[in-house]
DNA sequence: AAAGTGTATTGAACGATGTTCAATTTTAGA
DNA sequence: TCTAAAATTGAACATCGTTCAATACACTTT
């Protein structure tokens, strides 16, 4: 078969991450193939690698997508603490419910690495970046706006510790008991890094 | 060709957890098949499926060693601070050295998953326990003995922080300048978390 | 020493994977 | 209507994990 006016290219691109991004909420990184992507859209797997290098940068967009939505339910809870530190404990919150609502999908962006070598490309890292960012604006008010680095340093530390709370929270890695607790754990993470910075938290703790 | 005398049962089942370790080591996860450790012993791929069920279950116990070794490095440092703090300390940069030295052999801890469904058995998760256990017993100086629950969590947050910590400086997702920084922001975040502990700090800081 | 028994090992086979590319067919433009 | 460009295919290739009948060796028994 040649060429078709089925979908414009823009569309035909749009579905392949669509469906690319439906396996993989399903059926995590292992059932996601060039195969069952191009059945699922009607087309042939060569189809494919007319938008995407490989697949591992198909997974990559996927991925970035992802880091959207966390940036987007970030952003939106940013508005709605009263004192920095809510807002952190909101982020915290956030955060840890966008992994569990989309467990596959957060997985991969954790489990997907590129072939040794191989650095992410700059549209990637910068989203990435964009969710530090995200925190070192909430740490403005408590840190002031004058102390760049060690308001850079506090929020790469304390999101790397929510990181790494809700992916080991994520693969089961922590004996928790009830799912509250990670919640709990989080909120304790906060409250204390922030009180060891030698913050006054009067406001609504 | 049928049954060897070349090397114990014992013996064989090492070599192979050792070919796999070995490559692994260079070539990371993707790196690692079953053809490429047979060749490597100098036995056929089905070989490998008497020892183990399946590849998975093969890099589970390659990433049960490289567990294995942190927790012997955690424990050597265990004795080499002075205050509680120091050994938490020395806990952060013994294990962020480890992923340092080791870098594919730890990615692999991270990146690899088992098929949706699947628990990790019980003897892997004993592995991650330990580790736990370790930073819970450096905190009972600081804690007391009494209070087992905020001594778990404070153990369970502080490891999954440093855990979040070094996999994001692995991957080099935090824009890290120099090496150096990684331990600097370990340290700055033991130091901070227990002093927002409040506990008073006034040993060698 | 010979024969028999059991088992470890093989290697071909199967279905699946990512990826390539000549051939083909359709669209867009002259 | 004819032509040129472009998109899509699907077969092909090398590789993957895994299985299993056949096999060749080691061990036990006679």
């Amino acid at each position: 078969m040649g060429r078709r006016s089925d979908h414009s290219r823009d569309d035909l691109r749009a579905m392949i991450l669509e469906a690319a991004r439906a396996i993989l909420a399903t059926d995590g990184l292992r059932g996601l193939t060039a195969r069952r992507i191009a059945k699922a859209i009607g087309y042939s797997p060569g189809t494919l690698y007319n938008f995407f290098t490989n697949i591992d940068e198909l997974i990559l967009h996927v991925n970035a997508q992802t880091l959207d939505v966390v940036y987007d339910r970030l952003s939106a809870a940013s508005g709605r603490g009263e004192t920095p530190e809510a807002v952190l404990r909101a982020f915290a919150r956030a955060y840890i419910d966008c992994t569990r609502e989309q467990t596959h999908l957060w997985d991969a962006v954790l489990e997907h690495r590129l072939p040794a070598g191989q650095d992410l490309p700059d549209w990637y890292t910068m989203r990435i970046g964009r969710l530090f960012s995200l925190v070192e604006e909430a740490l403005v008010p408590l840190l002031g706006p004058g102390s760049q680095e060690p308001r850079r340093r506090a929020a790469r530390v304390l999101w790397s510790a929510l990181h790494g709370l809700s992916s080991l929270a994520l693969s089961r890695k922590l004996e928790i008991v009830s799912e509250e607790s990670v919640e709990a754990m989080a909120d304790h993470l906060v409250t204390t890094y922030l009180a060891g910075l030698g913050i006054n938290t009067t406001g609504a703790g």
